[in-house]
DNA sequence: TGCGGAAGTA
DNA sequence: TACTTCCGCA
């Protein structure tokens, strides 16, 4: 430990006899120098100047303690100490006092202590830095991508053309660091931190090179050949005596662990890039939205130029990747389009179904191919990452392919291909069908797990009336609720549903593997599904990219479940997207604007009719009654269930209808809303065959019910305290007309119990919608206008409990022939 | 040992 | 913003 500080102590501790601002200066100067002269001498390789963020630089103003970590990583001699071990980019603090002591001693904290580190550390958990490596003591782990991308997001905006010529200082942790041992480690869509492996020596070297103030005489050349040696060459390298026990000769799978000779590191930039089939890459389009632009260059090349060798070639190396329409390094020439938009969504899909990948990686790397490792033993790890994409695309085995090449990079292309095109058709199944994984959230932190837990506890044991007011109104805590994927304790519910949802038939979308969903399950992705206004607004609330891109990943991970209801064509939310040139920046936001203009339909005589305090038009989601809960009780005109009279259309017939007391309602509370499983989904036999297809009908129609529910609590409390007083004095007569029915159900405790209340099940309400037809939808809201009329005439007019309870028949009246006549449309649906 | 909130600091 | 410091909790 002691030798390990003294030769590290130089590179970390502030010079005693200068200032700690020349002592940085000085730094600054060392790394500028270094990083130039690395940079001549290595060709283009070397880690450019620019690419050094000068607040991470170890001799900078303010060091950054992963930044501090990894050049503590980088030195051999530091290693008993603190060391690469296990997994990518993990790595064990051996020693955590005395790291901790030589962070204090670079930050002039003498104070500092493990404990303080490790909250420093934990802070970049969230960041997704870093996270922990449970289980292993003082073990972290790195996000390779969040920490290069996020830190050098000019990576490809540099003066040298946008093409970064090198990698920024990835923490390939010199000798120790390893590259999977397994293709499993390869291939766990959760694992965000797996370093790169084909350019792993050229970033190892990149790292040392940019933090070259090593005190080792090590040339870059050295560690090129050592990364060669230990990686391609299966751990055969030269520096096994500086394991410092960090076990380096796991097996590694066809040399994918290195670069192969053909590419050794010290070769050039082209060289380096000559393994993939387009050349080296350059910018085409300096319009394109992306830096590089999907369309063809001369060269043909589609290899992202920013494809730095830090980046891994993994799919989860490619989690990250600075949002085009975020990123000010797109601001300026972002152009919305539907091609790319349509691209965009494509990739984004794909890539985050099956990899949790940001699809912003692949509109950056159009021509990324992921490698396979189960095929590098076929032969040359390289050849088999190029040919990997049309053989895992001709499989649909997930196992034989668990990384299957993100499709999105050919999707994002403008080949006029036929290939290309076939692949931008919905109906390329042998195309998608390799993307059959069953999709696994990347692991949320505790807090997000939390939040998860919380909002899918919110959901079920529900306060119906501010859950999903939080959540149509896009509390944080709904957000982060509705928003992250749950991780597998939770998972069982949620993100099954999310699948379940999403698996109703979005042409063009990845298939991904979507278990069944009970019922019970469907009911959860309903209620989650309504945080999704949150993430839409959250989005832009995020401290970074990675967030956002996390975020987003989520969303898309929910938007199949909730389609547009007018998406032209009927289809799925992506097809909206994809067939409509829609010249927005963000994808949800079609869905947004058309779910906002949804709610705007709906409110209006909803919103219209309770605050006249008469013909509410009632609807609790059925999550709502099915646990249980109480409908929501802000709301006053969440009245009763008012048995319509009886028709013969049958529809009261059906269990439910008019019956208040069908489920989940609670005696001598406020009257739920009666589930109706005449119109119910999947419980009543007039619902079940349209189960599927209703979800997100529901989904809509909860958000609408509780934009409803709000709208009235708010509404009511100032207008409807003056109705209130006359619908009281009407209540008790027509109360006791209803229960003459003997259809009513609930207590009496609701003020609007004695409207003239069209009630309508929630479910009824969604085969309102559900049919999607304009007509359907104009139609019932010309009837909800009659009855408003009718009521406001009996409520207003005629105190007179008989007439009240004419127009309350009236209204049934109406309610049931505008009911039937949507319910025979809903059959055909 | 690890986590994360809270307040403070530069 | 990126920690640092302190602390309670598990």
């Amino acid at each position: 430990m002691s030798a390990s500080h003294e030769i590290c102590d130089p590179a970390l501790t502030p010079q005693p006899s200068s200032s700690s601002s020349l002592y940085c200066g000085s730094l600054i100067r060392i790394f500028v120098s270094l990083s130039v002269r690395s940079s001549s001498l290595t060709a283009g390789l070397a880690f450019p100047d620019w690419a050094y963020k000068p607040e991470s630089s170890p001799g900078s103003r303010q060091i950054q303690l992963w930044h501090f970590i990894l050049e503590l990583l980088r030195k051999e001699e530091c290693h008993d100490i603190i060391a690469w071990q296990g997994d990518y980019g993990e790595f064990v603090i051996k020693d955590p006092d005395e790291v901790a002591r030589l962070w204090g001693a670079r930050k002039c904290k003498p104070q500092m202590n493990y404990d303080k580190l490790s909250r420093a550390l934990r802070y970049y958990y969230n960041k997704r830095i870093l996270h922990k490596t449970k289980g292993k003591r003082f073990t972290y782990k790195f996000n390779f991508n969040k920490l290069v991308l996020v830190n050098y997001p000019f990576i490809d905006m540099g003066p040298g053309g946008g093409v970064p010529q090198s990698a920024p200082p990835v923490p390939t942790g010199g000798p120790h660091f390893r590259f999977p041992s397994t293709p499993s480690d390869v291939l766990s869509p959760n694992e965000d931190l797996r370093s790169p492996n084909l350019f792993s020596a050229v970033a190892r070297r990149m790292a040392r090179g940019s933090v070259s103030d090593c005190s080792d005489g090590t040339s870059v050349n050295s560690e090129i050949e050592e990364g060669i040696g230990g990686g391609g060459g299966g751990g055969g390298g030269a520096n096994s005596e500086d394991r410092g026990g960090v076990p380096r000769d796991l097996p590694v799978p066809g040399g994918f662990r290195g670069l192969p000779p053909s590419l050794h590191p010290r070769l050039s930039h082209d060289s380096l890039f000559r393994v993939y089939p387009h050349g080296r890459p350059h910018r085409v389009d300096p319009l394109s939205p992306f830096p590089v632009s999907p369309l063809p260059g001369p060269g043909g090349s589609m290899m992202g130029p920013q494809l730095s060798p830090a980046l891994p070639m993994t799919p989860g190396h490619l989690n990250y990747t600075p949002s085009p329409t975020l990123s000010p390094m797109y601001s300026s020439h972002f152009s919305f389009n539907s091609e790319d938009m349509k691209r965009y969504l494509q990739a984004h899909t794909q890539s985050v179904y099956n990899y949790h990948l940001s699809p912003r990686a692949f509109m950056h790397y159009p021509n990324i191919i992921v490698p396979q490792p189960q095929r590098l033993d076929k032969g040359h790890p390289l050849h088999a990452s190029l040919h990997s994409n049309h053989s895992s695309s001709s499989s649909s085995s997930s196992s034989q392919h668990p990384l299957p090449p993100p499709p999105s990079a050919h999707h994002l292309q403008h080949h006029p291909a036929p290939q290309q095109q076939q692949q931008q058709q919905p109906s390329g199944e042998d195309h998608l069908s390799s993307f059959k994984f069953k999709l696994q959230p990347p692991p949320l932190g505790k807090k997000h797990r939390e939040r998860v837990m919380n909002g899918t506890s919110t959901a079920h044991s529900g306060v119906p009336s501010s859950s999903f007011g939080s959540s149509a109104s896009g509390t944080p805590n709904s957000s982060s609720a509705g928003g992250n994927a749950p991780s597998s304790s939770s998972s069982s519910s949620s993100s099954s549903n999310a699948s379940g949802c999403h698996s109703s038939a979005v042409p063009g979308v990845p298939q991904i593997k979507v278990e069944p969903i009970s019922e019970s399950e469907s009911e959860e992705v309903e209620v989650e599904g309504i945080s999704e206004d949150e993430s839409f607004s959250r989005e832009g609330e995020e401290e970074d990219f990675g967030d956002e891109e996390d975020y987003l990943d989520e969303d898309v991970f929910k938007t199949p479940a909730t389609p547009s209801p007018h998406t032209p064509g009927g289809g799925g939310l992506l097809d909206g997207y994809q067939f409509t040139a829609h010249h927005s920046p963000h994808p949800h936001q079609h869905y947004h604007q058309t779910h906002s203009r949804h709610l705007q339909q709906y409110q209006q005589p909803a919103g219209a009719s309770s605050r006249r305090g008469a013909a509410s038009v009632l609807a609790s989601p059925l999550a709502s009654s099915r646990t249980g809960n109480h409908t929501p009780s802000s709301s006053s005109s969440a009245g009763f269930p008012v048995s319509p009279k009886p028709e013969p259309l049958d529809l009261e017939s059906q269990p439910g209808f008019g019956n208040g007391s069908a489920g989940g309602e609670r005696s001598g509370g406020n009257a739920s809303v009666p589930s109706s499983p005449g119109f119910g989904v999947g419980t009543g036999s007039g619902g079940s065959s349209s189960s599927s297809k209703c979800i997100p009908l529901k989904l809509r129609f909860k958000r609408r019910w509780s934009e409803d529910q709000r709208m009235e609590a708010s509404s009511e409390e100032s207008d409807d305290k003056k109705v209130r007083g006359e619908e009281q004095k009407q209540e008790t007569p027509r109360g006791e007309e209803e229960r003459g029915k003997g259809e009513r159900g609930g207590s009496s405790s609701s003020s609007s119990a004695g409207k003239a209340t069209m009630t309508m099940t929630p479910l009824a309400m969604m085969d309102h919608e559900e049919e999607g037809s304009r007509d359907a939808e104009s139609r019932s809201r010309e009837e909800k206008g009659k009855i408003e009329i009718y009521n406001n005439n009996s409520n207003s007019s005629s105190p007179d409990p008989a007439e009240n309870s004419v127009a309350t028949r009236r209204v049934s009246t109406e309610l049931h022939r505008a009911t039937a006549q949507l319910s025979l449309e809903n059959k055909e649906c």
